[in-house]
DNA sequence: TTGACGTGACACCGTTTGGTATCATATAGA
DNA sequence: TCTATATGATACCAAACGGTGTCACGTCAA
């Protein structure tokens, strides 16, 4: 899974997704909207990212909608602590932070 | 250059030679040797972490040393901070600790 | 100088990825 | 019901990627 995210997240348009996901939630055309790529593309862009966990859908009547999801990011955070040990109590307090920020 | 990191961290390979490398820096051939992959196939590897900036290439006689390079995750840790206002707030801070740490 | 060693640079191959086009399905609304 | 809309699924193509093998070059040591 935390390879799922690493992936989603090497390419750009998906980085941009996420990006414009920040402003709120949106379906699939909405997002390929703001593209000049096709629905399809945009379609398995989303489907990568909600496999990466880094984004989640639930379906509405016929739309889709997509969201971000934050916690998703903790898998690649996760992975950063395995640096040294500045880097470890960094951002072992960073991801303490993240979780009494959950709901 | 952003993107040259981010496509780095991409390939678990290339994270396990990041995490190595957390002990010291090494020959590619040292590399290599912890991999059950050809040393071109590792030479690779390096040589696009290289150009993500995660590590620093020097050589020394006729070996080529490959370092951490910390400072090199500052990229992938911007992007982040495209995020929520929490997410801006943590990370912000952590870079400035980040870059007060350089030498 | 000779030879072993570490590396750089290619060429090559199979697989995966990014993107398009197309068809099928399901839902909202007149 | 009929129609337009939003999506899912699939086939397909070109390009990029992961990995191997090979050869040439520079360096260290005898």
């Amino acid at each position: 899974m935390q390879q799922q995210a690493f992936r989603a997240l090497a390419d750009p348009t998906r980085r941009d997704i996420l990006v414009m996901l920040r402003k709120g939630e949106r379906n699939i055309a909405e997002v390929a909207g703001q593209f000049s790529m096709t629905r399809g593309a945009i379609q398995k862009h989303l489907n990568i990212l909600d496999e990466g966990g880094l984004i989640s859908t639930r379906t509405e009547g016929r739309s889709r909608i997509n969201a971000l999801r934050p916690e998703g990011m903790r898998n690649v955070i996760d992975w950063f602590s395995f640096f040294d040990t500045f880097w470890d109590e960094k951002l072992t307090n960073l991801k303490n932070e993240i979780e009494k920020e959950k709901p």
